[in-house]
DNA sequence: TCTGGGGTCCTAGGACCC
DNA sequence: TCTGGGGTCCTAGGACCC
């Protein structure tokens, strides 16, 4: 999907097309005064003038999309709301609506589905689709149905997306971004090389950040410059597995199938604070936001019907630095208070000396609540009463953090 | 006034078991 | 005078993605 969370604020406020607009952040005081001061109008009336700027936004936080507009300014995603407003200060900003967005994510990939219906989610914007054996799906190496999938959800949503088609995943992801917004490309086996292989090696799904700047340090810059390398010599500096993988996805070969269904592994809540928090000195405060963060993953636990039983936490220390610690328990649970608790003793193991600007809680190892496998372990008999209708002691009122 | 939140997968060491 | 060889689970960190 094109700019997806920016073009589901447009749907709302039409009258900010064309104009450099960013989203990101939680929900600020301005945003609430917008609506407050223009309860009595169509939102898509409330008067451009009227929204808040960048230039006035402060505090933490990324943009997470912004308008093509804006983006010609610089700004992008991931990028830190302070050196964005730096960039263009005009920009309007505007808070994630996620409830609005999961609605707008259904929507588009269930229109999707009555056209082509094997595909893999990744993420909210975003999906694999193999329409191999979709009717009509080779006519034109795949356009008519790329055609036919972005008029159906521009129907239904009023949004655009950009597709690419190839014969793998890999090729059809890089396709994809080749002609945004709005855009199709087809890609062919056969066009690795002319493609490709002058891209830079970012632009391969699965080489990040780090591996960017390793890469550079041989001197391998662009797709073909992988390509180019034995793969015994990649397999020696990338090791057996990573190495081996770069060379073949520089060649364009991937043999993933489109995965149509997954089960979640992991479940977690975390949260940047406005101020770092000093675990003595700001006891309370933190506290209480740990004991909602695990109250809140309980909550979605139990929303989506899992039990987990390992329970862990994170946190960032102001330099940046993670920890992470967390411990499997002998039963599943879907418990706020026993999360708490055992989370509580994993925060007991990390170094609480440095000030923290984020905490996190995290329960792994899930099961559906109700498989045979979350069921507690029926009791041998004779059967002890207290383990058939065991009980998960309570926390305390008084959570104590130490 | 740098740098979100929710995920997955991989690696590597140690415990523990057969 | 040496101390095997799997396999699995747990834990911590890190890369990467949307």
């Amino acid at each position: 999907m094109d700019a997806f969370f920016a073009s589901v604020e447009l749907l709302r406020y039409p009258q900010l097309k064309g104009l450099p607009v960013v989203i990101g952040g939680g929900r600020r005081k301005a945003d609430d005064l917008l609506l407050q001061r223009h309860a009595d109008v169509p939102l898509g009336q409330i008067p451009v003038s009227a929204f808040p700027l960048l230039r006035d936004y402060a505090g933490r936080g990324v943009i997470t999309t912004a308008t093509y507009p804006a983006r010609q300014f610089g700004v992008g995603s991931a990028m830190g709301m302070m050196k964005a407003a730096k960039l263009c200060p005009q920009a309007i900003v505007l808070p994630v609506d996620f409830d609005e967005v999961r609605r707008y994510s259904r929507l588009f990939k269930s229109t999707i589905a009555e056209i082509a219906p094997v595909i893999e989610d990744r993420g909210v914007d975003e999906v694999y689709i193999d329409f191999t054996e979709v009717p009509g799906g080779q006519r034109e190496g795949g356009r008519a149905l790329a055609r036919l999938i972005q008029r159906a959800i521009h129907q239904n949503t009023g949004l655009t997306c950009s597709i690419g088609v190839a014969p793998n995943k890999l090729i059809a992801k890089m396709a994809s971004e080749f002609n945004k917004p709005n855009g199709i490309t087809i890609l062919y086996g056969q066009d690795v090389q002319e493609k490709i292989w002058p891209l830079p090696v970012r632009k391969i799904n699965g080489i990040g950040p780090k591996a960017e700047i390793r890469l550079a340090k041989l001197h391998l810059h662009t797709i073909g410059d992988i390509a180019a390398q034995e793969p015994q010599w990649l397999v020696d500096n990338f090791g057996k597995s990573y190495g081996a993988w770069m060379h073949e996805a520089a060649w364009g070969r991937d043999d993933r199938p489109v995965v149509t269904e997954s089960e979640p592994v992991s479940m977690s809540r975390e949260t940047t604070f406005d101020r770092d928090l000093h675990a003595v000195r700001d006891k309370a405060e933190l506290g209480a936001i740990f004991t909602d963060l695990c109250v809140q993953v309980a909550q979605d636990l139990r929303r989506k019907g899992y039990v987990g039983k390992t329970i862990g936490i994170k946190l960032r220390y102001d330099d940046f630095r993670i920890a992470t610690r967390d411990q499997t328990i002998d039963h599943f649970t879907a418990d706020g208070a026993t999360i708490r608790k055992i989370a509580g003793q994993c925060l007991k193991r990390v170094d609480l000396a440095r000030k923290l600007r984020l905490l996190g809680v995290r329960v792994g190892k899930l099961a559906r609540a109700d498989s045979a496998q979350a069921q507690p372990p029926a009791a041998s008999w004779p059967a002890p009463q207290a383990a058939a209708h065991r009980v998960e002691e309570p926390v305390p009122g008084t959570l104590d953090l130490f």
